[in-house]
DNA sequence: GAATGGGTACTCGGATATAACTTGTCCGAGTCTCTTAGG
DNA sequence: CCTAAGAGACTCGGACAAGTTATATCCGAGTACCCATTC
């Protein structure tokens, strides 16, 4: 089991466009230059934001991306099912019904017994990631860099803000 | 995220040998045969359990694969993590010391708060998976299937028990 | 009749190809801004 | 001086390749069994 590189990305680039004043925005292109990431592949994670409704896209000059709501509305599970899609990471292919003592699906009204117990436990984790905020993630973040790295960074983000 | 195919096929074969007479062994051909399954990969992931302590494996004519403990003693978890290795679903690539704003290892003793939250998930599955035994699994199995299903499996599986 | 040695067949184990998916990149459609010309 | 139209540049959005992992397969090493031969 393995997540993708773009979920920590998405998370990342949501902490800091909610550290931006509201209503400003900032363009793809400056997010993944402020992450150290590949624009092009950045951009496409973004639109995938876009599209589950976290964040909105400005066109044109002056435009760019910025949060679609307060961040503390925001949960890390919306933006993980965002980038990796809502399936589920364990699936069921009805092993019981194949082979020499299987049967026809008739058989079996309830759910097999290991898928249950599987999606029990990937209810578990979205519980756990439902209960934490982008708001929450930016501001752990603030209080873990140094002084002189928030100056930089505010400078930085300062210049390129719409 | 996607759990491999292999970890479903792992958790049966452990819910099948579960059943068997203690000391009795199934070869992996058969138990790919049972299940419907491409016997050769197959027997990677049941290498894999045999490396993991799960399953014992038994060379030659009349040789197989047997649980290596008691059912009741073997975690979901375990299985699990025999195929699908022990490697974190989410892996932190400290970001945040890349870019503009970014700065040395040093600034950063503690762990990326977004890896704590993600990790801490992982955590809450893992809980959920070492809760839960492959004992219970077979039990829930034969309780799932009707009387003819049983009955042919018995047959079957008797007919090549070791 | 019992024991022993060899052959045989069956088992697991690791090395080797193919397919799917993640990662990475590019170019086109749309939109806002700035400039310039006219009133 | 003010207004308006046009050109330009910058943005996002979806379509298009390359690398990596999961999937699938094969063949070789080892072992227990069976049988024939000998005592």
């Amino acid at each position: 089991m393995r997540l993708s590189e773009g979920v920590e990305w998405a998370l990342h680039c949501c902490c800091l466009l909610a550290s931006l004043p509201t209503g400003s925005s900032l363009p793809a292109a400056r997010l993944a230059e402020f992450h150290g990431v590949p624009p092009a592949y950045l951009a496409k994670h973004l639109q995938a934001l876009s599209r589950a409704g976290i964040i909105t896209s400005v066109s044109g000059p002056r435009g760019g991306y910025q949060l679609a709501r307060p961040a503390d509305g925001i949960t890390v599970e919306e933006v993980v099912d965002a980038v990796e899609g809502r399936t589920r990471a364990f699936r069921c292919s009805e092993i019981r019904q194949r082979g020499p003592a299987g049967g026809p699906a008739s058989w079996y009204p309830a759910p097999c017994g290991i898928a249950r117990v599987m999606w029990e436990a990937e209810d578990a984790w979205r519980r756990s990631l439902s209960g934490h905020t982008v708001a929450e993630l930016a501001a752990a973040g603030v209080e873990a860099t140094p002084r002189e790295g928030l100056e930089r960074a505010v400078r930085w983000v300062t210049e390129f803000t719409r």
